[in-house]
DNA sequence: CCGATACCCGAGTAAATCACTCAGGTTTTA
DNA sequence: TAAAACCTGAGTGATTTACTCGGGTATCGG
């Protein structure tokens, strides 16, 4: 019972999103060096995150993503399975779904079910209120801020 | 988030233990032919299962294995992670238990804690009573007896 | 005491999946 | 027109999964 890591990013970089949600679209760069995740690997996940229409995005130089609705209209369970992360706990098999189900069959489906009601119930919004995040993310713009005279004396 | 066969056929392999306790013990050809899993993986399941003191065995003819404790003892959170089902939803590296955490590290640390409380809350027991299971379960138990005829007359 | 039954154990392996990378595009702004 | 940024398909090394194999060793019934 694990996450991919595609599942953990994506969720990582809406986050991201939001927090910065203020300055209006944020580029993959910049969410690829506050938050240590390959570019290339991020454009290839935006790409499944537009897809299910949790973001839009604006092209050519200054553009970026940005959220496609609310952070309250985004749930945990959204953004896990645009990011291919399935929430099933049954085996996905030829079997599974026929009408010889293994004992424990109905068990999975149920839990998964539940699992899958949980992660929904949590907004995008819940977890960017959260005490450490909000901390952890002032963080990560006082270091990017720091940075900005670094750029300017060049 | 998937559950690997490793967990799923040790939920199910129990759930048969658990069901036939008053035979006694149950040999793993029986579990294997009942439940459709292969006995050499059966066996290995098993090694894993008797080392975290779900199960004990009688070695020899006439042998098997047995519940170590009573159903109501055994949660399916204990037989998942007997099953190497480690219940994480943080990413594993060296980097995620150390002192830079990435935005999300508390959130799936929490999440995984919520997860692990809801599965140890439902009991071998609990599994075993359900409807489906037991109808599932006499089906099973009923071929198994019409197969004695064809036995006998060989 | 012999052979069948069944548990015990370490190691190996084909297939699948993961976690990326690469090499190019196209669109927009300054 | 150059740079910034999004867009796309394809490829790949490493890891994990889902088993199998070939041997043991203990116990029982006859
Ligand atoms: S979980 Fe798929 S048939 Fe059992
Ligand atoms: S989940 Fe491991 S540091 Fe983020």
């Amino acid at each position: 019972m694990k996450l991919t890591t595609k599942g953990r990013y994506a969720v990582t970089a809406m986050m991201d999103l939001a927090l910065h949600a203020k300055i209006g679209c944020v580029s993959l760069v910049d969410v690829s060096e506050r938050q240590n995740i390959s570019l290339a690997y991020l454009e290839q996940l935006f790409r499944s995150l537009k897809k299910s229409g949790l973001v839009n995005s604006i092209r050519g130089a200054k553009g970026g993503y940005m959220l496609a609705k609310g952070d309250k209209e985004i749930s945990l369970a959204d953004i896990l399975v645009a990011a291919d992360e399935q929430i099933n706990l049954a085996c996905g098999g030829s079997a599974c779904s026929e009408n010889t189900p293994c004992l424990t069959h109905g068990l999975w489906t149920n839990l998964s079910n539940q699992f899958y009601e949980f992660l929904d119930s949590k907004s995008l919004n819940d977890l960017v209120k959260s005490r450490d995040v909000q901390t952890m993310a002032t963080m990560q713009d006082v270091t990017q801020i720091g940075n900005i005279p670094v750029q300017i004396s060049k």
